[in-house]
DNA sequence: CGTACACGTCTACGCTGTACACCCATGAGT
DNA sequence: ACTCATGGGTGTACAGCGTAGACGTGTACG
C-alpha cells in the first residue's frame, strides 16, 4: 500500500548499482534512506527477503509493457533475451540471482508465458514446450550472467598468456585453433548468433520429426 | 609443496558437502583442521582464493583421467556434461561459483580444450569453435546451476498453484499447454534430451553452411 | 477520550574476515 | 658450534555484519 516498501527496495538497486552488491548492508541501506537499521524490517523480513524484491523490481523492468502479438514469435523471443542481457548489463550483480530463485513471481511467470506462446506460434509439439522454454531461459540467463561475472573475458590474462599455463602438447584444440582464439570477442555479436542458432534448434523441433 | 594446502582445502569441501557453503567460514575451518583461524592465511591468501581453491579441486574431478580418442565426439561431449552435472548435483552449492570464476586454471583449460578438440572432429569451421564451446559451456553449467538452486522445481508450489497467482487470462501460454504443465519433471532425462538438440545444432554448423 | 496500529529507535549479542605482532622448530651456511 | 632465515602457528584486536527484543511516538478511528 504505503509506497514505502517500493522505496527502499529502490534505495536497496542504487546502492548495489553504485557500489555493488555487497555494499548493501542492512546499516547502509538505513542510512540511505534515513532510519535505524531496524527500522527496515517492518517492510522487508529478511536480508534474503529484500534481495528477492530486488530482483523482482528488475523482472518487471524485462518484461514487454504489453502484449505483442504484432511480432512474429522470432522478433518476440528475441526481445526477451535482448531485455535480459540488458538487464543484467546494467545491474551485473543481479546476473546469478536470477539463477537461484525460481521464476514464481507474477512477472517471472508472464516472461515463462512469452515463451511458451512463442514456442508454440513456431510450431513446436506441445509436449516439448515446456522443456525447450527451459533450455532456453537457462542459455540466456547463463550467457548474461558468464557476461556479467567476466566468464568469457579472463581479465589480466590474455589468452596467449592463459595457455602459457599448460604446454601445447597438452592442449591439441587450443593448438590446432591457432589464430582464431587471439581474436577479440565481440559478446554482442557472439549473443546474437547464439539466437540465431537457438532459433534454428527451434525450428527444427517444429518440423514433423523426420 | 608440502600437502597442508591441499588438507585445507578439501576440509572446507568436507564442511561445504555437510552444511553448506555457508558454513566455510575461516574459525569453522581452522577448527576442522586443529589450527587457530590465522594460521589458515599461510596458505590460502583470501576467503576469495579458499572458494577458488575449493572449485579448483572440484573442477579436477570433472575431467576424464585421461584422453579418449578412441571414443566418437559426441560421447566425449556427453561425458564432459555428465561429469558437469553430477559435480554440482553433489556439491550443489558449488554450482554457481563456475559461473563467477574464468576457467583459467590448468584444469579448467583441460576441459575447454576437450570440448574444442571434439567441435573440431566434428567437423565444425574453425572460427565457429570458440563460440559455440562458450555456447556449451554456458548452457551445461547453466542447466546443472538452474538444478542445484532449485530454479526448475519451485519447492512447495505445484505448477497449479504456482499459475494461481495470475488469471489465465493473463498466461495464454500456460492455459495452451494445459495438462503438459502437471507432469512430474524428470531431470536427467531432459539433460539428455536437450543434450541431442545440442548435438544437432553441432551437426547443423558443420554442415557446408546451406 | 481511549486505543489500536504503523513506524521508528536504542541496545545488545554473536558472528564474520583479517591486520599486526609475536613465537618456535627446523635446517643450512659459515 | 653459532647464527640466521624460513615456514608454520598463536593471540589479540578491530570494524563490520544480521537481527532479536523492548521501548517510544504519532496518526486514525471507535
Amino acid at each position: 500500500m504505503s509506497g514505502r516498501r517500493e522505496e527502499i527496495l529502490d534505495a536497496a538497486l542504487a546502492i548495489a548499482d553504485e557500489h555493488g552488491v555487497d555494499a548493501v548492508s542492512m546499516r547502509a541501506l538505513a542510512d540511505r534512506v534515513g532510519v535505524t537499521p531496524m527500522a527496515l524490517y517492518r517492510h522487508v523480513k529478511d536480508k534474503a527477503a529484500l534481495l528477492d524484491g530486488m530482483v523482482g523490481r528488475l523482472l518487471a523492468a524485462l518484461l514487454p509493457p504489453e502484449p505483442r502479438p504484432d511480432h512474429t514469435w522470432e522478433e518476440r523471443l528475441d526481445a526477451l533475451a535482448h531485455a535480459c542481457r540488458k538487464v543484467t548489463q546494467q545491474h551485473p550483480w543481479a546476473a546469478h540471482l536470477l539463477f537461484s530463485r525460481p521464476a514464481v513471481t507474477p512477472d517471472g511467470l508472464r516472461a515463462v508465458d512469452i515463451i511458451y506462446t512463442a514456442l508454440i506460434e513456431a510450431g513446436v509439439p506441445e509436449p516439448e514446450v515446456p522443456r525447450l522454454e527451459r533450455l532456453i531461459s537457462t542459455f540466456v540467463i547463463g550467457f548474461a550472467a558468464s557476461e556479467a561475472a567476466g566468464r568469457f573475458a579472463p581479465g589480466d590474462l590474455d589468452p596467449r598468456g592463459r595457455r602459457g599455463l599448460l604446454p601445447d602438447s597438452e592442449l591439441p584444440g587450443h593448438r590446432a585453433l591457432g589464430p582464431w582464439l587471439d581474436l577479440p570477442l565481440d559478446l554482442t555479436a557472439e549473443f546474437e548468433a547464439d539466437l540465431a542458432d537457438i532459433r534454428r534448434m527451434v525450428e527444427a523441433a517444429a518440423r514433423p520429426s523426420r
